[in-house]
DNA sequence: AATGAATGAGCCTTCATTCAT
DNA sequence: AATGAATGAAGGCTCATTCAT
């Protein structure tokens, strides 16, 4: 076995170990040594890599994020029409990669990371108005834009809610459901506008 | 004199001491010490009264939810209408007391502990049935029991969302505005559902 | 036995055993468990009342420096002439209680220290001009200010020089024979001064 | 083509990178790493070469041993007569590249270590008794030897203390203040003895 | 009723050192 | 000749928790 370029690997290796520990556990209240023993390392080449433990956290988080945002350019580009659009935005958030147990958790435990530093913050900012914009878009080529920005916000905060909801157990769906709960949202406002 | 009866205020005063102090950190990591220190009493003390840290976190978020359902039935008491029952169960939700930033942040640190303490999800459980069933109940009055499930769904999602979105500043409005999306959700719906 | 006003015993406890460790070992590479074991308490107490490592070694730089200036004032409330008050210094200075080989060694860390810490240095700098005020305030008395100056300078730099060469067993004599070195020297050079 | 004969040239640099580290830092509290990364290499090459950091800085103060020496011999061929000789040791002492900062905050990180490490504390031993008979040597062709051992103890520490005290900025004068301080100590002393 | 005193347990982090390449 | 990869060991520090008063 190679011992040479083993950094993007264990990178990688810790940033799923990360995942999979605070997708467990439920929480960043998880140690360095429990991921790292996960991605089958030690601790402190873990800190080799990443330097501290929250910037470990914060790359993992930032992994999630572009997923996510590979996620849904992928499905946009099977898009063809605006509302087509809005379809795959959907189906990208609530993909089989985004909305298993693990992943979900961890989002929850990052909102709140998000809370408190200022990095996991901005982040968050990025996928929350990267979601808002392409909304945004497709909807204006469909209603005008007052009723675009409401639908928008809408649809945004019910995502959200539909993740937390799923990672509490809360709601009584699968992923499909949740879908279809705010496409129908979607059309609701889009036929009442006209 | 022996102070007689403290033990009421104190358990009190270390309850708001806990909100404060989440609400200003925006997580679960805060020490006892500081929310005794908060409370103006020693650490030793918190102990004396809650037994360990955890089960004063969880006495915390009951104090929460007990204040959020005795706001809902306040404002309950003022409807006469199905529909104007659900407008009260948003104005409770969305009221000052519940509204506030470190109400706030504190609700949605709950919403990590509840992965990982079933206490916890106990307590999450009874606030999310509980607002389900108000919602529900209203629903059933106006329109047919599958569509009334389904906007019950799409309304708490939404609910949650809003306040996820209005902690980490996502969302660009106030309380008058996260009350009127959904209210427009909820009326959309009810339009077309007949 | 009072469990109340512990503080200052503890301290000082800390301190001594940090004198003693620290001179045993013969350098500030001593660990806090180390110290506080010696001192007959957890590792956790030492930093409750200090803080963190850097103070408590700072705090036993400053009762150090505080022991020496004492003995010297004491010493020199016994003197009657400017001479005498500085053989006084000296005497303070190779007292039995800072010349004996812990206090040495720990003295020798200490300058070491103080080119890192600035607050290390800054006490190191009071001790510095302290004893050499002291001597020229006397010497001013006997010479004038030019000779005055040298000579302070040389006996303070040929003191230091004599408790490092006896740290370093380098000096082959006693605390006797370094005071009489110093005072050879100063009597020396105010014969030649005239 | 292969590197060849790098052994020597790696090997000093790396001294050279510790005096450096050594003397900015103030103290022995320098990794290998640091060291290593100055001197352009790798950590594990340091430790090919060197075994461990402990055979590294000890080689390191040799090399500062050797090079005073190697100083003094110079001087000392310029030197004509006995008290010219002393002359010559002093100014070696007290020369350009024995007394620059980083080499002087070395030095003293080095008596440290002479508490603690046996081989350490034998090359001080080395320097502090060649400096010693070097200057008795030089003194007993002058006066008598009872005279000439006080002296050379006296200069002996005057000259280790006022590197401390330079090291430490508690010496208000450069280096030929300082050789002045030293001379007329030897000069009043040698007067006095006749 | 209340607290100062005290600690065990645990976590993050650093670093000298080793090894395969 | 040289290094990236990797780790064990250890230290500083924090904190929930206990206890005597």
């Amino acid at each position: 076995m190679p011992k040479i370029g083993m950094e993007p690997i264990r990178r990688r290796a810790l940033i799923d170990a990360a995942i999979a520990t605070i997708g467990e556990r439920g929480s960043l209240d998880v140690t360095v040594s429990q991921i790292a023993r996960r991605a089958g390392v030690s601790s402190a080449l873990a800190h080799h890599y990443f330097g501290n433990k929250e910037r470990l956290i914060i790359a993992t988080m930032r992994h999630l994020l572009t997923e996510l945002l590979t996620a849904v350019r992928r499905e946009l580009a099977t898009a063809e029409t605006p509302r087509g659009r809005i379809s795959a935005i959907l189906r990208a958030n609530f993909g089989t990669e985004q909305f298993d147990r693990a992943t979900i958790a961890a989002w929850l435990a990052f909102y709140v990371l998000a809370q408190e530093s200022p990095d996991a913050r901005m982040l968050w900012r990025v996928y929350a108005s990267r979601l808002s914009s392409n909304l945004l878009h497709s909807l204006k080529q469909i209603t005008d834009t007052a009723h675009a920005t409401r639908i928008a916000s809408g649809a945004a905060a019910m995502i959200d809610g539909l993740y937390i909801h799923t990672a509490l157990e809360g709601f009584p769906g699968d992923a499909s459901e949740a879908i279809a709960l705010v496409e129908n949202y979607i059309d609701t406002q889009l036929d009442v506008a006209g």
